[in-house]
RNA sequence: GGAGGGAUAGCGAAGUGGCCAAACGCGGCAGACUGUAAAUCUGUUCCUUCGGGUUCGAUGGUUCAAAUCCAUCUCCCUCCA
């Protein structure tokens, strides 16, 4: 399959600028750039897609070019929904770091910073430059522009596709870039940048969008228990990654495995129809959890999620050695436990609830286990022979929830 | 600069002196059913020592009583200039 079909195939292709694109993709060697902001200090899994979109071309022969923009961070771009707060500075700079950082790490090439060629511009000469070719009207009727104008937009959020255009402009003239891929809501972004090359070196460049990945319901992925997923394991451990692809959705099984791996076409077919014969045993997320972790944070850690899912959902974790709790428990949440504490006080105070309310109602919904034992008495004391091995404790909170419980060293003279 | 409209819990949105800790919808969480799925149903969704305490852009005021009235301020929208 040549590259441009098997992008329209995976479901990666949203807008494309021009026909002319589709031969270029298939043929030649563009370079290309990809850009997010540092808005915070991880990618999380909604990124992943579009930043595989980039390796696909990289494995094409197109080269990529990785743009984490903290001068875009600062301003802000138009959502739609309503104007940003004002990013703090040192936050900006400071996910910039980590970033960028993450990203050399996931593509194994170094990012470029829009700062660097913005922040030395003067104001007057960036109007005459680039304000003086663009057209508000053109600007008002980029869509989330539109949408935003309803509710109020500020100037500098208004400004944002201009800098991201200039971005287009000067990576065009200093690295060869001729192709900007990215998200669909950065469409009207991109285009603009387009436009601005046109008319300032009058050379054609390109660009294609990606539709932003949904569940069933149309709502972005990438949410679990209110928390983003990200892709840093220190923020989103291995196990918790594997749980929320493990919880993913039958339906859309084929549409993830096609974005999110570079599994080819029979392989996929191949899962889905092995998937459907005995769903109950989630083949297809199994597999896309593997992809995905081995890819992300390596083989290993993705081992090891195996294990601590095994121990906690499959196995009778009684009967685990104290060893094995150890390592299960080494990438989720731990805490220490007090001795012959109350059992409210105990979800309250480790944070596994909010608050008193909230843990009455958990321990009378039936929702909170001792080492899988459900716990309904308001009035409960942890016991000495709640104990594995006089030190942990193991609290199931709903069906997917674990926490462990270290009991606190004897003072020690 | 002028005229009008608006700001309510995570979001959307009712409420316009006491019956308001604030309808309803979405979202979140939990329970049941299942497959750690989807759909569905149920409960719950500020805190609490269950007496109460703190909330409706901010600050002051009127009143026995304010999300609701008044003043000032901040921000947003529409129209006029």
């Amino acid at each position: 399959m040549k590259l441009y079909d098997e992008l329209v195939w995976r479901g990666l292709i949203k807008d494309i600028s021009s026909e002319e694109l589709i031969d270029k993709l298939n043929n030649e060697s563009l370079t290309f750039y990809l850009g997010t902001d540092p808005t915070a200090d991880s990618l999380h899994i909604g990124h992943y897609a579009t930043f595989l979109t980039a390796k696909r071309l990289q494995k094409s022969g197109h080269k990529p070019i990785l743009l984490v923009g903290a001068a875009t961070g600062l301003i802000g771009d138009p959502r739609g929904t309503g104007e940003r707060e004002k990013a703090d500075y040192d936050t900006i700079m400071s996910n910039y770091k980590k970033l960028s950082k993450q990203v050399e790490n996931v593509f194994g090439i170094k990012t470029i910073n829009n700062y660097d060629w913005f922040k030395d511009y003067k104001y007057i000469d960036f109007l005459r430059d680039y304000g003086k070719y663009i057209n508000v009207n053109y600007m008002i009727n980029k869509d989330l522009v539109k949408r935003q104008l309803e509710i109020g937009i500020s100037y500098a959020e208004f400004s944002y596709m201009l800098i991201q255009g200039v971005d287009f402009k000067y990576l065009h003239e200093k690295y060869g870039v001729d192709l900007q891929i990215g998200g669909s809501d950065q469409w009207g972004n991109i285009t603009t940048g387009i436009e601005l090359v046109r008319k300032l070196c009058g050379d054609t460049v390109y660009a294609f969008s990606m539709p932003l990945t949904v569940d069933s319901h149309g709502k972005k992925i990438g949410k679990s228990e209110g928390n983003a997923i990200w892709l840093d394991k220190d923020k989103t451990s291995s196990y918790e990654l594997y749980q929320y692809l493990i919880n993913l959705e039958d339906v859309m099984m084929e549409d993830y495995l096609k974005r999110f791996t570079f599994l080819n076409k029979d392989e996929i077919l191949d899962i889905i129809e092995k998937h459907n014969e005995c769903p109950e045993k989630r083949y297809a997320q199994k597999t896309l959890a593997k992809e995905i972790i081995t890819d992300l944070h390596g083989k290993d850690e993705y081992e090891k999620a195996i294990k601590i899912t095994d121990a906690l959902f499959n196995g009778n974790y009684n009967n685990l050695s104290e060893d094995e709790i150890e390592i299960a428990f080494k990438n989720i949440k731990n805490f220490n436990l007090k001795s012959n504490i109350n059992i409210i006080d105990l979800l309250v105070d480790n944070k596994i609830t909010n608050s008193k309310r909230e843990a009455r109602e958990f321990v009378l919904g039936n929702a909170i286990s001792i080492n899988n034992n459900k716990i309904t008495d308001l009035e409960y004391n942890i016991k000495d022979n709640d104990l594995l091995y006089n030190k942990y404790i193991i609290i199931g909170k709903g069906k997917k929830n674990k926490y462990l419980g270290i009991k606190e060293k004897e003072s020690v003279n």
